[in-house]
DNA sequence: GAAAATCTGTAGCATATGCAACGTTTCAGC
DNA sequence: GCTGAAACGTTGCATATGCTACAGATTTTC
């Protein structure tokens, strides 16, 4: 709990509203255990005690795996974000899904069933399970755009669906956060596919393109 | 909130905890308003403020729509079940999905902000919150698995993958909870497709298939 | 029990998209 | 500024899957 770990927390949306002279007393009620990561070390294996926490420092990768290893439907966390929050409200308790550090990492062990386990009590016990509703619903909110774009059966609705999730500025460009290499990954499309499906909208009018610079006309 | 309500909520998971003598009181914390619904008739128009609530009695259906008032990703819900909490709990004020009946309904209309509203009271705001907390969970998880299954790239993994999430009996039996047509639109692929595919997995041994019933085999 | 509605399997055809390979451009670290 | 890595666009090919239509099976309704 040294004092760089601070900062992180009071960009933590689950430490919103409290009074940074009490994250310790919150972190007690939630039982934190910090722990370093080495790169590429893992931080929660698939089938052992499932944990959830904040990412302090660093950057670690969540994700399932098959029968074969290869990793998919990947997400990455970095400082500030929890993990597995879903999995310890839902009360699963064996870890379906492989974590490990992307590069050296800091993480904060809690334990979130005190929010929900109505014999537990702290002065900030409101205001935690406030700020975990929200990261919940926002979190729910994502999955169901994501799933709303994975729910097309065209690459041009799916690449619709998903430029219509970003905001426009005030002249209607929509500006791509990632790669389009990461953009093909994040729609589960084959990047060739959709380059050319792309340019095909492109040259049909119906978006105009500048690197990750968008616009819809629609 | 006559008498035949009240059995409803004792199956309703946001209630679990509380005595059934509180109800009402709960009830009042949570702005509770019962409204009724005749089959077709809508309960949310997109752009019209968002509500949540929960289903007393009857069904409902929640969906988004493209310009041309295509639904996808739709959603019912049933008895004893929460619909707009993600969005209640996010601050989204206005609603981006349709809600309407499919038979005639009651709905009760709750202030979910009242859970994470610092200032107000109640002795069963914990219980409340932490029951809003699984729930959340729970819908993240589901949606997990759905963002999972569409992340798959050939509609064969796609059906492995969702056989996988369903429970087997003693003896490896998988019963589907649904017809096949439903399967089709659930996995979002075209229902032709998707029973040409079954018959081929079949053929070259990957499942056996009776119905509803299936078996993986390896 | 008859009629209507829904579910299901099959087949032919068109095409969207995955995949592999290649060269060019852009970017990051030194 | 140099160098290796990553991102990007393009192209040819194979094929998986969407779509339509139809007919038999199954379920629901009256």
């Amino acid at each position: 709990m040294t004092g760089n770990f601070l900062e992180t927390l009071t960009h933590c949306r689950l430490f919103t509203g409290i009074p940074e002279h009490s994250y310790s007393e919150a972190l007690r009620f939630l039982r934190a255990r910090k722990k370093l990561f080495r790169k590429g070390e893992t931080v929660l294996h698939i089938g052992s005690e499932a944990k959830s926490g904040l990412v302090l420092s660093g950057e670690i990768e969540c994700a399932y795996q098959d029968e074969a290893f290869n990793k998919f439907n990947m997400n990455h966390f970095g400082a500030g974000e929890l993990f597995g929050e879903a999995m310890a409200c839902a009360g699963i308790e064996i870890s379906p899904i492989h974590v490990a550090a992307v590069s050296e990492s800091a993480i904060m062990f809690l334990d979130l069933s005190v929010l929900y386990d109505s014999e537990s009590a702290c002065k900030y016990r409101a205001d935690l399970a406030g700020n975990l509703l929200r990261i919940l619903s926002a979190k729910n909110i994502f999955l169901n755009q994501k799933v709303r774009i994975l729910s097309t059966k065209t690459l041009r609705e799916r690449i619709t669906a998903y430029l219509r999730t970003l905001p426009a500025d005030s002249e209607g460009v929509i500006t791509l956060p990632f790669s389009k290499t990461a953009l093909a990954e994040f729609l589960c499309v084959n990047r060739a596919a959709l380059s050319r499906e792309l340019g095909r909208m492109q040259s049909e009018n119906i978006i105009s393109m500048n690197g990750r610079e968008f616009v819809l006309c629609q």
